[in-house]
DNA sequence: TATGTACATTAATGAATTGTTAAATTTATA
DNA sequence: TATAAATTTAACAATTCATTAATGTACATA
């Protein structure tokens, strides 16, 4: 399990990772948001702490990006708050934050905390390629093959099919689309149509099929 | 989603009755742990909120009580925790918490937590299938399956066949059908009787019956 | 048999929803 | 930074669905 830790202060970089390091976790740390992200985006952790005070990118701006990188959109993150600083809790579970831990940090808390996060996630893993007949799709080398041809589908229409694959059959509301694909962004009314027209055309199929007036489904 | 709070003090139950409800949920209440295992029993709710202070029997005695029943097995379970209490979290979470709150309570920060609880937890939804000899309606698929056929019904179609259904064999009068499937919108007399045939031409089968005067029902 | 009531059937209409295309905007990459 | 690629929006077309109105039919009862 990797572990990122992101806070400005040295000192509670260093308790930290000592802390985690002895429970087996493998620890990487920055000192500042811009370079979690660029961090983030090379180690892919399964889990991110971040401090929500911080100079230049604050936690909650971080979070918001993080989201946004395919390499940590199903990361977990986790948020370190003063205990005055009670709203940036909203604001951080609004921008995609997973759990908060509040200062000052007692070592066997968070640990317990980010135990529970992970077990969490665990359940929500799934292998990262799906097939279904002659259609399969590969997370984790982002490529999905159709009838034996590769085809090039772009992040968005990839994560859509992706997710609708997840749970063949099974009819996914646009709210949920937007929920688990857009990470809630506000997006326009035709734009889950428009990716999935792209899906239809690219692969000459149509096995998404349209229930209309409650959502799409992935099935033969 | 229905959530079960448990708590020693009426104020506090009242306070957060108040705030729930006012978000939509569906709220019981009990002033200890021995009620609430009874209550829990009976509603099922989808979250408990427990105070971990109570005579009796304390939050975390609840907690892995309800844990060993199966109607709340799978429920969500919130801790309220003091500030000064930081260890019963950790007993909290051994018990099979899955979140803590600490008191006081702000409404806003709870109701984020709840939500982004039952998020989490959306994923575990059961099937929603039933099948009837022959026939088969599946809500997650939105499909209906007929002597191996997949028949597609409209969204208004499947609904009230889905709703008649839920208890094949009794009667649902006009206006329970009205209040279900069409929310209580003010709709024309014959709106249901079109539906009903359009049904029945579909699968070109009579399982809807007219019960005249009374109501319609989905009987082999 | 005549009559009234309740439901069935059909077709028409309009509303709701989705599809399509192109252009604008944002983002990634050489 | 320039360029290409990806994403989103907007406008409008197409389709499907829900509802109603008009009319027909079955059935009970006087």
């Amino acid at each position: 399990m990797k572990i990122l830790i992101v806070d400005d202060e040295k000192d509670i970089l260093e308790f930290l990772s000592y802390n985690l390091e002895k429970e087996g976790y493998q620890v990487s740390t920055a000192l500042n948001g811009v370079l979690a992200l660029g961090l983030a985006k090379k180690i892919k952790p399964d889990l991110i702490i971040l401090d929500v005070m911080m100079p230049e990118m604050d936690g909650v701006s971080t979070c918001s990006e993080l989201r946004k990188m395919p390499e940590t959109q199903n990361s977990l993150i986790l948020f370190l708050t003063a205990r005055s600083e009670e709203y940036s809790e909203l604001a951080g579970f609004n921008a995609g934050a997973d759990d908060y831990v509040t200062k000052p940090i007692k070592p066997k808390l968070l640990i317990s905390r980010i135990k529970a996060l992970l077990k969490r996630n665990k359940n929500n893993e799934s292998s990262s390629s799906i097939k279904i007949e002659d259609i399969e799709i590969d997370k984790e080398r982002h490529v999905l093959m159709y009838r034996g041809e590769e085809i090039h589908l772009a992040r968005k229409e990839f994560n859509l099919l992706y997710y609708l694959m997840t749970v063949p059959g099974k009819v996914f509301t646009r709210e949920e689309i937007i929920s688990e694909v857009w990470n809630d962004a506000y997006v326009g009314d035709r734009t889950i149509d428009v990716h999935v027209r792209k899906i239809r055309e690219k692969t000459g199929s149509n096995y998404i099929k349209t229930i209309k007036g409650v959502g799409y489904k992935f099935d033969i």
